[in-house]
DNA sequence: GTTAGGG
DNA sequence: CCCTAAC
């Protein structure tokens, strides 16, 4: 059937928040939370090959999505800005609807419009694009609206905005200029932009891009470009020049193609379909608390309704590593718990966090455990999953499908956003009862996850063009789409959608595809050992999730946990754009845009400085590890487990180990114990209260003779090392008999 | 490095 | 499984 798809890309920013600015770091961290696309697409349910290239589908307009649907807006330090983008919104929102009728099914094809005002900007696109604004704010969750298709035309918008007093207008701009704006939305943007610039006079002039059709990337705005805005931007537009032109081809190609001939999509040309041809892009303005050191996710707040309006950090490393990328793991909700004692410590250390991080999340982890409803969202702890479940979403996609029919149906949308690796997918899953066809909407795709590190003095304009490099690179390395299942990562590919638990009477509301990158050297350093290699260093930490070890007999595991990329910037003179043939960025990428003429602020020194891992030089790997995979006894282990013990005895869990898991590299003695524990307390309990694999009855009988008997004749403490091998036969012959 | 226990 | 105190 067809295959469209709507795209959406999505920027976030993580501003810090001015009103803090009273750190003497003069380095700001910017998360780029993300940078979605959205894709609808039709499958058949016994492609597993999740190699359908979404990307290549034609761009479908988006469907209105009413404002009135928007949270309301917390108040903010910044009530101006506040205004500003509700005003934004607000019109937005105004001029899709007044649009919704005259959107246009392609919207490669961007027509040009005479402008609508003083005879600036003259193209205007006209295809509907949606915009998607998030919006986070200090201290409160995030708040998102969603501007479907905005007609570029109404210049209802422009006067509104010129209305804004100059402060708003600035902060308009400064966010509007962040966006990072593709095709049409670029116009908008582009168009307030000039209007507000008028006002401006300190600041530079606002690069005119020029309108080079629907493969536009969108212009990067610095302010502090006076000398040649000009050059800049033609240089970044040449900087994504040859992605725009692999994205033509492949958007070319019928979805159906993609889609039928189970062949993984090349992940470059996805990547750069997403990068330039997304239309547009919304922007998510999260602001910082600088007095607050260590940083937590901010969306752990959502998850778990915390009322701490000031808890928007989140903790964060740097790494060097082809690329800096940053070893995710353990921003979870209790990580953020613990926040207010370890606000004064250290920037990068989180020793003490983590220990309070594994202190807090088992009890969260029960907590969100089995709940699986549909709240605005919700994370899967023990996947660093985060889900989303966006009613918006939701209802706008089923809006804007193509298929009428989709309407009315029951459908459910979920994004998981793989906090590992900072990709993360939307989807929306809908069953069709016929055709055994299993319908997925997959909602957004985000890049991984972006730590910027500038100086408070880099301009805007150079934080921009970091984004764009570290976008550039992430694409540039090529992605490989994953699929996420409850939490784990399908990853044979050759199952079929139903083999693979993606069938209709599946819950798909649980699935979810993400973005990985794949730098080649980096996957090189994967561990080749099928190890429970959980614990490792930053530099393996970066696949380690990802490796063979983690692929089970069932072909799911656990989703792998990439880090995501990390850019810092550091030199105070960043206005100085220093081509950097050879930045972090580009080694990481390395050839994969040879072309690249981006232009990156970071001088070498800064390059060591991110060489230097902040968590690395202070912590164990361990600490900063995630739990082992588990791996559940097998009834042959407990058998030999048992058999150990009964005649070992339950103190000498070394030598229970040597003697029946001398092989079993994944089974400590502390393994051991725990689950002779845990074995006792099963045959304790009733079989209804017992869960995972059955133990045999027979089994359980004889974990609680042996523990009776080594309970009283306490072969622990060493007390006598030799006796367990004397009484070998004894123990269980009595206990038995 | 091991054990024992609490989490 | 994790973490730690106490060997």
């Amino acid at each position: 059937m067809g295959f469209s798809t709507v795209l959406c890309l999505v920027g976030s920013l993580v501003f810090p928040n001015p009103e803090n600015e009273q750190r003497k770091t003069s380095t700001r961290v910017y998360r780029i939370k993300s940078f979605n696309r959205q894709i609808v697409g039709d499958f058949n349910h016994y492609t597993a090959d999740y190699g359908f290239s979404g990307y290549r589908v034609p761009v479908i307009p988006r469907a209105p999505r009413s404002v009135r649907r928007r949270s309301p807006q917390k108040k903010l330090v910044e009530d101006s800005t506040i205004s500003a983008f509700e005003l934004l919104a607000a019109v937005a929102g105004k001029l899709l609807q007044e649009s919704e009728s005259s959107t246009s099914s392609n919207a490669a094809e961007a027509k040009v419009h005479p402008g609508f005002r003083d005879g600036k900007k003259t193209s205007l696109p006209e295809n509907d694009k949606a915009l998607k604004l998030k919006y986070f704010d200090q201290g409160s969750c995030a708040e998102s609206a969603f501007f479907p298709e905005i007609s570029v035309q109404d210049r209802n918008i422009l006067s509104i905005v010129k209305e804004l007093p100059r402060a708003e207008n600035d902060s308009i701009l400064d966010r509007t200029s962040a966006l990072v704006s593709c095709d049409l939305p670029t116009k908008v943007d582009y168009d307030m932009k000039l209007e507000m610039c008028k006002d401006k006079s300190s600041d530079g002039t606002f690069p005119c891009k020029v309108d080079g059709g629907s493969n536009d990337v969108g212009d990067i705005y610095d302010p502090k470009m006076d000398n040649g805005p000009e050059k800049q931007l033609v240089d970044e537009r040449e900087q994504v020049g040859d992605l725009t032109m692999a994205n033509k081809s492949s958007v070319k190609d019928p979805i159906k193609e993609c889609v039928n001939n189970n062949v993984l999509i090349n992940s470059e040309s996805s990547v750069q379909l997403s990068l330039c041809r997304d239309p547009i892009p919304g922007a998510l303005f999260q602001k910082r608390r600088n007095d607050v050191k260590l940083g937590i996710r901010d969306d752990d707040e959502n998850s778990f309704g915390c009322n701490k309006p000031c808890t928007k950090i989140r903790p964060f490393r740097l790494q060097l590593c082809n690329g800096y990328r940053r070893t995710r793991k353990m921003l979870t909700s209790k990580y953020r718990k613990v926040a207010p004692k370890i606000k004064d410590r250290e920037f990068y250390n989180y020793s003490e966090g983590m220990k309070s991080f594994y202190r807090y999340r088992k009890n969260i982890y029960k907590r969100e455990r089995f709940h699986w409803v549909p709240i605005k969202k919700r994370k899967l702890f023990d996947h660093s999953f985060e889900v989303a479940y966006d009613q918006e979403a939701s209802s706008e996609s089923v809006s804007n499908l193509p298929e009428k029919e989709m309407r009315g149906d029951k459908s459910s949308s979920a994004s998981i956003f793989h906090k590992e690796s900072g990709l993360s997918a939307s989807v929306k899953a809908r069953q069709k009862s016929k055709d055994s066809k299993v319908k997925f909407s997959i909602k957004s795709f985000r890049v991984p996850e972006l730590y910027i590190e500038v100086p408070e003095t880099a301009t805007v304009g150079s934080l921009k063009r970091m984004v764009m490099e570290a976008v550039t690179a992430i694409l540039g390395s090529g992605l490989q789409v994953g699929v996420v299942l409850q939490g784990k990562k399908v990853r044979d590919d050759n199952r079929t959608l139903q083999q693979a638990g993606i069938s209709q009477s599946s819950n798909l509301d649980s699935l979810g595809f993400a973005l990985e990158p794949s730098f080649a050297h980096v996957s090189g350093q994967r561990t080749p050992k099928d190890l429970p290699l959980v614990l490792r260093c930053d530099a393996d930490l970066l696949s380690s999730r990802s490796t063979a070890s983690q692929i089970f007999d069932s072909g799911v595991s656990n989703a792998s946990l990439d880090p995501p990329l990390v850019m810092k910037l550091d030199n105070d003179n960043s206005q100085e754009l220093i081509p950097s043939p050879k930045t972090p960025i580009d080694s990481l990428k390395d050839g994969a845009l040879p072309d690249s003429k981006a232009l990156i602020p970071v001088p070498p020194m800064n390059i060591e400085t991110l060489a230097v891992v902040p968590f690395n030089s202070k912590r164990k790997c361990n600490e900063l590890s995630q739990r082992r995979t588990r791996r559940p006894f097998s009834v042959t282990e407990v058998e030999a487990l048992v058999e150990a013990v009964e005649k070992l005895g339950t103190g000498r869990w070394r030598n229970v180990k040597m003697r029946a898991f001398e092989d079993a590299d994944h089974r400590t003695y502390v393994d051991l114990k725990d689950k002779w524990k845990t074995l006792v307390h099963t045959a304790s309990i009733a079989p209804q209260q017992r869960r995972g694999e059955p133990v045999p009855q027979e089994l359980l009988d004889r974990v609680l003779a042996a523990h009776g008997y080594w309970s009283q004749h306490q072969p622990k403490h060493g007390k006598h090392k030799d006796e367990p091998l004397q009484i070998t036969d004894s123990p269980m012959e009595m206990v038995g008999a």
